[in-house]
DNA sequence: TTGAAAGCGCTACCAC
DNA sequence: GTGGTAGCGCTTTCAA
C-alpha cells in the first residue's frame, strides 16, 4: 500500500526547471527593511489590536504597498492555531435550497473573518478521506449542510476536537449542534391545512430514509392527520432526488385510489410531483390534486408552480448557525446546541384552499 | 484608520480561561516517540514518494492511528509554498448553472488533490478586500466563475503571481486564461434556427453590459440574423437577473409590435421570460412566442419549460479548466490559454420549429 | 534507509 | 511603543 489510508494519491508538482523565474514573494522582513523598522513592527501593523504608533503603521503600510506584500496566513495560522477557515460539506446542489445556504454561509462567515473550505461528497460513500483532508487543513470548525453519514462525520470531528454544526439535519444522539427548521410543527400545520381543504386521501413523499429531517416531517404529518381523525398517509420514497420523486409520483397516481393530496419532504421533490402530475397525467395542480412542499425556495414562487409550502428562512437559520459556530470556536467546544428556527406556512395555489 | 485597507475587521478570539482543557493535538514528534523512530520518519511515512521502509511506515501509521495524528497541512504548506487550495469566486447562485459548476469544480479539484476556498461577492463592489483575503491564504490558483470586475481581479492575481482562470467569461485583453462555451457560434445557430422557424421580429435579452459572454452572444445573434437578411434584433437588458428579466419582458411585450422570438443571454433569464409571457400575457410558449436560452441547465428540460437552448456542457468545461489550472500551477505561470468548449443546439418546444 | 539540524514566515513574549 | 528572540509543525538538506 503506497498510499496510507488512501489519502495521499496526489503529489504536488515540482516547479519545472524552465519555469518562469518567479520572484520570491515579499516577507515581513522585506517590508521591515524598506520601512526602516523591525519585522515585529510589520507584524503589529497588520494586527488590529496591536500597540503601534500611527507613524510606524503608516510607514509599514506604505512599504507593504510598494512591495506588494501580503501577510502570509499560513505562517500566522501555524502559530495562532487558527486557520480562519471553516470546512463546509455540502451536496444536492440541484436543490435550490443548498446553493442559497452556501451563499448565505459564505457571506456571514466572511463578515466574521472566516472563509469556507469546501468539500462535496462524491457518489461513493467514502466519507473518510474527504473529511480527513479537510481536518488536515486545520479548519476551525466544520459545517455539515447535506451529506450522507452525518453522524459518522460528526463523530470524527469531535474526536478531532473540531466543532461541528449541522444545518437542516441533526444527529440521533445529542452529540452535535444543529440548526433546523420547524419540521414537526410545519408538517402538522400542513396536515391541518390539507384536512381543512377537504382532502380525503393523503400521501407523504419521504426524502432519504436515514434523514432526521424527513423522519420528523413524516411524524409531524402523521400526527397532524391522526389528531384530526385521518388515517396514516400513503407513503413513497423520493430520496430527495428529482427522478426518484418522479417515479414515486407515478406509482402514487397509478393506484386505483390515487391520493388527492401529496406532501413532499422538500420543495425539490414537490416540483417533480407537479411536473409529473401535470405532464404525464394531465392533472391541474391545486384542483385535481394538491401538492405541498417544504423549504420555500425561490422556484416555489414562480407562476408555473405557486407551491404551497412551509418556509425555512435561510437568513435567520444561517445567522444562528454562524453564532453557534463562533461560540463553539471561542469556547473550544462546549455543549451541543440544537436550535429550531421558526418558519411559516406559505399558502399559494398548488393545494386546494379550505372552504 | 485602525484597520489598514479595511481588511482587519476581525480579531480571532482568545480561548477563554474557563474553556474546556483542550488537549494539545498530537504532532509528528509525538508519533515519532510512540513509534520509536525519528520525526523525519513520520514525515516520510506521510509523503508518497519518500524513501522509507515498509516496516517503518507501518510503525508510524500505527502510532498515528492510536494517537489520532493528522499531518498539519498548515505547517507543510509553510515550507512547500503550496497550500493545496484553490480560491473560487462565485456568485449568482440562483442561476442553476453556477451551483452545477461549483459541484463539478469541487469534485474535479478534489481528485487532483486540491480543495476550494470559497469567496462570494457581496452586493457591494468592494472586490479588493475579498480577493486580498483569499490571496493571503496563499491559494495556489484562483478561479473566477462569476464576478463583477473580472479584469480587475485577474490583474490583481497576476500581480500577486497567482494563476487565474476564468470560466464562462473572459477578459478583454488576453491577460488571463479562460474556458468558455461557443458563444458566437451558438448564438448564430440560434439565429438561423429562429429564422428557419419563420419568425419575423427578433429580440435579444442581454445579461450584464460588461459581460464578455453576453456581448459575444449578442454579436453572434446579430451576425446570424444579418447574414440571413434580417434586421438587428430589439434589445433589452436583463442583467442576468430574474426580476430584471421579468421587467424587460414586459417592456418587450407591451410594444405595439412585440417580438415573436426572444433570445436570452442565458437560461435563467429565459425562464423569467417564459413565466412572464405565460402568466401575465396569457401567451403559449412555442406558439404565440418563441423563447430561447443559453446553458442548458437542468431546469430547461422540465416539462413546464422545455426550453430550446444552446448547451454549455459542464463536465467538459470544468475538466478543461482544471487541466489548464494545474498546468499553470506546475509551470508557475505561462501564457494565457483561452479555450472554447463545444456545445450544441438543444431543440425543445419553447421555440417554434422550422416548417 | 535513517536521524539531526536548519529553516519556512509569522506571532508572542520579553526586555528596553 | 519598540526590537530581539524563541518557537509553531512540518519538509528538506546532509551525514551517517
Amino acid at each position: 500500500m503506497n498510499s496510507p489510508r488512501g489519502l495521499m494519491k496526489h503529489r504536488f508538482p515540482q516547479a519545472s526547471p524552465q519555469a518562469r523565474p518567479r520572484l520570491r514573494r515579499p516577507t515581513a522582513h522585506d517590508v521591515a527593511r524598506v520601512a526602516g523598522l523591525s519585522q515585529s513592527a510589520v507584524s503589529r501593523a497588520f494586527t488590529p489590536g496591536a500597540s503601534i504608533s500611527d507613524d510606524a503603521r503608516l510607514k509599514v503600510l506604505a512599504a507593504a504597498q510598494t512591495l506588494g506584500y501580503r501577510p502570509n496566513m499560513i505562517a500566522r495560522s501555524l502559530i495562532t492555531e487558527r486557520s480562519g477557515t471553516i470546512g463546509l460539506a455540502i451536496g444536492y446542489m440541484e436543490n435550490q435550497f443548498y446553493p442559497a445556504i452556501l451563499e448565505a454561509l459564505s457571506t456571514e462567515f466572511a463578515a466574521a473573518g472566516y472563509r469556507l473550505l469546501l468539500f462535496t461528497q462524491g457518489p461513493r460513500d467514502d466519507s473518510d478521506p474527504l473529511l480527513d483532508e479537510v481536518l488536515r487543513h486545520r479548519v476551525d470548525a466544520v459545517i455539515l449542510a447535506s451529506v450522507r453519514m452525518t453522524s459518522k462525520f460528526a463523530e470524527e470531528c469531535s474526536k478531532a476536537q473540531v466543532p461541528v454544526v449541522l444545518i437542516n439535519r441533526r444527529t440521533e444522539a445529542e452529540i452535535a449542534s444543529s440548526v433546523t427548521g420547524e419540521n414537526r410543527i410545519g408538517a402538522q400545520a400542513i396536515a391541518a391545512f390539507l384536512v381543512a381543504g377537504g382532502h380525503q386521501r393523503f400521501a407523504y413523499m419521504a426524502g432519504l430514509e436515514d434523514s432526521s429531517t424527513s423522519r420528523e416531517r413524516e411524524e409531524g404529518f402523521s400526527e397532524g392527520l391522526g389528531a384530526l381523525g385521518q388515517p396514516a398517509p400513503l407513503r413513497v420514497v423520493g430520496n430527495y432526488d428529482f427522478e426518484a420523486a418522479r417515479a414515486g409520483t407515478k406509482r402514487l397516481l397509478l393506484r386505483k385510489q390515487p391520493p388527492d393530496a401529496i406532501f413532499c419532504a422538500n420543495d425539490h421533490m414537490a416540483f417533480a410531483v407537479i411536473e409529473t402530475a401535470r405532464s404525464e397525467f394531465g392533472l391541474t395542480i391545486g384542483r385535481d390534486i394538491s401538492v405541498v412542499g417544504f423549504d420555500d425556495v425561490a422556484l416555489a414562487a414562480w407562476p408555473s408552480f405557486m407551491l404551497t409550502t412551509y418556509s425555512q428562512p435561510i437568513q435567520p437559520m444561517v445567522h444562528r448557525l454562524v453564532e453557534i459556530t463562533l461560540q463553539h470556536i471561542e469556547q473550544g467546544g462546549g455543549d451541543p446546541i440544537r436550535d429550531i428556527v421558526p418558519g411559516a406556512l406559505i399558502i399559494r395555489t398548488s393545494a386546494r384552499l379550505p372552504q
